[in-house]
RNA sequence: GUGGGUAUAGCUCAGUUGGUUAGAGCGCCAGGUUGUGGCCCUGGAGGUCGAGAGUUCGAAUCUCUUUACUCACCCCA
């Protein structure tokens, strides 16, 4: 027996239309906000994410599926969408569309990681970027996409928190606040917190550790050492996230994980998906492009978890129907049979989905079956049938029956629909 | 990488202090009843009890090893 690997999930017949049904809902919205999509491929040189996601975070650090291919190229299975994205509009030469760029992806991403509740190896991303766009207009339109995306499926039970995590300017004053702060206190923190007060101070932040919480409670907050450009951006985007009427919480802890990240981040969060809370992660990166080659750019996007979204969906209660057979064409008699197969194709061309039973099964079976395949209608053919050119239509939902000639039968139900 | 939990039918799970041929419900297949499906009734298929070793007259059950899955830490969507 060959099982799937680790962290893996199959999308199995009867689940597949959940997922169409929310990969038609971004689509939508996205078309409405005038978004193109992109698509990249599933694997790029190891070069660019070590360049775009920076080689302290812990994706490149320990999380990427790389290799070397049968040339001696160093290749990394996507361990996320944005730093792709990037490069195809540097390689492009996508400045030279109009800016600003609006783009949307949907994608598989990789990440060696030991799985748990929303939490696996390969998964699946809807994202979008906006490129050549400065204002926090950009901003609070990339987050009210995420928004009625979220609501559009059918969600309520999630909550965003914005934070800014400043420039080059004002970051590192903030970070020399944060550590004489911490200096005195390295104590009373966690191992983790210990090494983290060297490398990455930020991320003492969010430790989850009691201990290292009580002392953050009182730490310097970012948002006090932003400069005024920041600042005014950061305050800008909630009075523009007011004007929007979209709730948010201000949330001086938000740390985000990739390098890349510059000025506005924000988390859609919900307490429904186990430990993992969070659906969708975003922010501006303004200093990506120029970091793998390209020109000075303002970036914004999000990422957002597919399999995380559906289990919101599922959590909620959201019911997502599956796709109806509208025709169920039962062989009653070894005779009817090429009639059923006629009858079949004309529906099929005629636009309706229809199937037929190959078996010779008994009618009950038939009937049967077309329940199970949720068959609007069923329709019965035997020699009775073939001799008069009438035939009964059933709705199972009802019993209803109706008796109608074969001929009219496309047509009238193509009015009716 | 670190810790906890669980492995018995396709799914959800029973299985007593170790004791004949390992069970139920759902699902699947067939038949009966029904106005031609759903409800009900009858029957059937489907298991190396995760794997390996050990203890024992005898192991799904006890011991050890191992693998897989799962949850949490870490990190992220």
């Amino acid at each position: 027996m060959i099982n799937i690997p680790k962290g893996t999930k199959d999308v199995l017949p009867q689940d597949s239309h959940k997922w169409q049904y929310i990969e038609a809902k971004a689509r939508e919205i996205c078309r409405l906000y005038n978004l193109k999509e992109i698509r990249t491929p599933s694997f790029e040189h190891t070069e660019l994410f070590l360049r775009g996601i920076g080689e302290t975070s812990d994706i490149v650090g320990k999380e990427m599926y790389t290799f070397l291919d049968k040339g001696g190229r160093s290749i990394t299975l996507k361990p996320e969408g944005t730093a792709p994205v990037a490069r195809s509009y540097i390689e492009n030469a996508l400045d030279s569309l109009s800016l600003p760029l609006k783009m949307y992806y949907f994608t598989p991403v990789f990440r060696y990681e030991r799985p748990q509740a929303g939490r696996l190896r390969q998964h699946h991303q809807f994202g979008v970027e906006i490129y050549g766009d400065p204002t926090s207009y950009a901003d609070g339109e990339t987050i009210e996409i995420a928004h009625s995306f979220l609501t559009s499926v059918g969600l309520r039970n999630f909550e965003l928190n914005i934070n800014s995590i400043g420039c080059d300017d004002c970051r590192p004053k903030y970070i020399d606040a944060l550590k004489s702060y911490l200096g005195g206190r390295e104590e009373n923190m966690c191992g983790v917190c210990r090494d983290r007060f060297v490398r990455n101070p930020l991320r003492i932040l969010d430790c989850k550790e009691d201990g290292c919480r009580f002392i953050v409670a009182n730490a310097p907050l970012i948002t006090d050492y932003l400069c005024d450009n920041c600042a005014a951006h950061f305050s800008d985007l909630q009075q523009n996230l007011k004007a929007r009427n979209i709730e948010y919480k201000k949330n001086p802890w938000i740390v985000r994980g990739l390098d890349y990240y510059t000025g506005a981040v924000f988390e859609f969060v919900s307490n429904e998906l186990g430990a993992q809370g969070t659906v969708c992660g975003g922010g501006r990166y303004d200093k990506l492009i120029k970091d793998i080659g390209g020109k000075d750019t303002p970036c914004i996007g999000f990422g957002l978890g597919l399999e995380r979204l559906l289990m919101l969906v599922a959590a909620a209660g959201v019911e997502i129907t599956s796709p109806k057979l509208d025709y169920f064409v039962a062989v009653q008699s070894p005779t009817a049979k090429n009639f059923c197969l006629d009858l079949v194709r004309k529906l099929r061309g005629g636009g309706f989905a229809a199937d037929t039973d190959n078996l010779s099964r008994s009618l009950k079976a038939q009937l049967r079956y077309a329940e199970k395949q949720n068959a609007e209608y069923v329709i019965v053919v035997g020699e009775s049938e073939i001799q008069s050119g009438e035939v009964m239509i059933k709705r199972l939902s009802d019993g209803v029956e109706k008796q109608i000639n074969i001929k009219d039968l496309i047509i009238s139900n193509m009015i009716t629909r």
